[in-house]
DNA sequence: GTCTATACTGTGATAGAC
DNA sequence: GTCTATCACAGTATAGAC
């Protein structure tokens, strides 16, 4: 059976983001992939080259979302669009982002990670650009935060049977509300 | 300098929550605290026994909270009551709800941890009675695993000083909208 | 591309002196 | 209550055979 570097990919983006990266040892990525530890370091030459190969496609496809978005103009209906891109991108990212989110800040010194951290920067600027106000960052950590925890974690909150079609459909009607721009004038949600 | 078990145990839950229990030797804790290894182990005879102690506090409160509020009735005004007990219980908690929500599945097997479980469970049930769709279930994670991260991550979130009385205003309002009840029969949202 | 064997380091925990 | 010394083990990583 010839193993390939796409499965221990999927492997290790399943338990780092589950057990978490330092909880992870080579062997049990190795035990579940039905390979030795030094077959692992022949894909992966580190451990954390394991980890950046495991959260480097959900930043390439965030950096070509960001990109997209800053090149255009701001209109409530590119606003809405653009939710429902966000509302894609973490339901088929979900595992790395909430690797991201929950273990970000204890995984300091990789450089994926700082990559990460630059493009969360650039998101937040576009949801609360029009006041900044405290409320609208809050809100912004919860939407990131919130999505990011509940996805993951859909079988111990037991909808985890509801097609994704539901998921997403509800996903972007709590987003929408939750993320609602202010007006700068009157400071009502719009 | 007498060291007491209380100052070992705020740093451990600091730790715990931020670089993650895993990654958080009994070295550092103790470097940490102006000790040795050694004297950290007879305070606390084991890691996992600080990692009780560092959460349990948290539990016997949400669990007075939960006695309290199954022995009422259900009323509208019961359930504003107890959003504002619950925000300030998460705003005092927040290292403890942050480690239990982000590493709970990976602390699988430590006793401490299914308590936390079975609160959550009775928790979820209080918030999402009247329906149980879907959806009420994704807005229950979001403001539970949403609040988590964001109280835990506001100095990268950039609001870092914010008085405290107007974060918790804010947070209020931001998960009074987010559960507010459903009339099962028409099924909006009062 | 996978393995066994090995090196080295860090970790949780114990024993016993002070 | 704190320390040093030590243990047993798990962890990442390398060397080299097949």
């Amino acid at each position: 059976m010839s193993t390939s570097s796409d499965d221990l990919r999927a492997i290790a983006l399943a338990e780092f983001a589950t057990a978490g990266y330092s909880a992870t040892s080579l062997h049990r990525i190795a035990d579940l992939a039905g390979l030795s530890k030094s077959s692992v370091l022949y894909h992966y030459s580190s451990k954390e080259t394991l980890l950046e190969a495991t959260i480097a496609p959900a930043l390439d496809r965030m950096e070509q979302i960001l990109d997209a978005l800053e090149a255009r103009t701001l209109s409530p209906e590119g606003r809405t669009a653009f939710l429902a891109e966000f509302v894609d991108f973490i339901l088929q990212y979900r595992l790395e982002v909430n690797m991201f989110i929950n273990q970000g800040p204890s995984l300091v010194d990789v450089p994926v990670i700082d990559r990460a951290n630059d493009l969360v920067v650039r998101l937040s600027e576009y949801f609360a650009a029009n006041t900044g106000s405290v409320e609208e960052k809050m809100r912004f950590g919860i939407a990131l935060g919130g999505a990011a925890y509940m996805l993951c974690r859909a079988d111990s909150l037991n909808f985890e049977s509801a097609p994704i079609e539901q998921t997403r459909v509800a996903l972007v009607n709590i987003l929408t509300e939750l993320l609602a721009p202010v007006d700068p004038i009157t400071t009502n949600r719009i």
